[in-house]
RNA sequence: GCCCAGAUAGCUCAGUCGGUAGAGCAGAGGACUGAAAAUCCUCGUGUCGGCAGUUCGAUUCUGUCUCUGGGCA
């Protein structure tokens, strides 16, 4: 998966929280630098998924390359590491055509996977999943994990025991490896950067944040999200995993007569606002990060780019 | 105008048989290696509406005032 070079691949990451301005940035940088942009965001991978997912209009993804958008339906399985997969060889195929590729998008485990690598675990098991889950429906909760601590003690100690997700992931690792879940993880560390980054995100106060958050919620809306969610829902059914997502979750929750439409509008952006916290927290760490000041963006972040273009 | 019910955390409300209070939601912080816009964890002091009275002690009992519902005129 890694691929070892010589010389590093310069490549520009544009990451930060939802509704801070990440695509109207890489598209302002398009027209005047050549770059074509790389999506990281585990939602506009879904065909049909526009308005609620803030896709790139068809006429900026005209304007400027975009790469890794509208891959899968939205029944259709996806992981990280099918986006690394599919990434970095588009990394690499940009920078040979002469242009700097820049990844643009807000989820953090995607970029750090993508620029890190990821270890050497199985993929999922569908099956084996749907055995652990009933078997925690059986015989009761904190099953799994109590498993999971004769199994692999270190990876039970790590994973709360109420997380039954991350509890079935690595005693899927385990069961599939014969191997300690922990013991893969620890043998890799994401340090293994194979390219030459600059990553920026703006830095807004949240106030500000969570208004630019409130306002794109109600053009969502005004735009046709429930159109959407309805055309996917008559054509899934309600029980699809993508219907998950926030935004799409409180529209299907609204169809079924949950609550009425300003409650939708209000819960959606609530919901938007706590994902956008959770993005900072988790950027927050990232390591090298430039955290650019919205209000006077410009100057700094021509010369990141001019170097990385130079390099 | 009269009667009744309320007034407690940002919101909705519980509670204190008199010893100054606690849930949910919101908010804040955090975790995260093939579901990541998912999943999970941690954090609760506020003139208990104002004033007066009873009491060693009142958010709790009494009176009164204000406000908000509902009913009767």
């Amino acid at each position: 998966m890694k691929k070892k070079s010589a010389v590093k691949i310069p490549l520009l990451v544009i990451c930060g929280a939802t509704g801070s301005g990440k695509s109207a940035l890489a598209l302002e940088l398009a027209q005047h630098r050549p770059l074509e942009i790389v999506s990281a965001d585990s939602r506009q991978i879904y065909r049909m998924m526009d308005i609620g997912t803030a896709k790139p209009a068809a006429a900026e993804q005209k304007l400027v390359p975009h790469h890794m958008i509208d891959l899968i339906d939205p029944d259709q399985e996806f992981s990280v590491a099918a986006f690394v997969d599919q990434a970095q060889p588009l990394i690499e195929q940009i920078h040979q055509r002469g242009r700097l590729p820049c990844i643009v998008g807000g989820t953090g485990l995607y970029i750090r996977a993508l620029l890190g690598g990821l270890a050497d675990l199985p993929t999922a098991d569908p099956e084996l999943r749907e055995r652990l889950h009933t078997r925690e429906e059986a015989q009761g909760r904190g099953t799994l994990h109590r498993e999971l601590q004769q199994l692999d003690p270190d990876a039970a100690a790590a994973i709360h025991p109420n997380n039954l997700i991350r509890t079935v992931r690595a005693l899927e690792v385990c069961v599939l490896t014969g191997r300690k879940f922990s013991a893969i993880k620890a043998g890799h560390d994401f340090v293994d950067c194979c390219y030459h980054v600059v990553k920026l995100a703006y830095d807004y106060p949240r106030d500000v944040l969570y208004r630019r958050i409130d306002l794109r919620t109600q053009k969502m809306l005004e735009v046709g999200l429930v159109a959407e969610v309805e055309m996917l829902v008559h054509r899934y059914g309600c029980d699809l995993k993508a219907l998950q997502t926030l935004g799409y979750r409180e529209v299907v929750d609204y169809l079924a007569g949950k609550y009425d439409a300003e409650t939708m509008c209000a819960r959606i952006q609530m919901k938007t606002r706590q994902y956008a916290k959770k993005q900072l927290t988790w950027f927050r760490k990232e390591p090298d990060m430039i955290w650019v000041d919205s209000t006077h963006k410009s100057d700094r972040v021509w010369k990141y780019i001019d170097h990385l273009i130079c390099h």
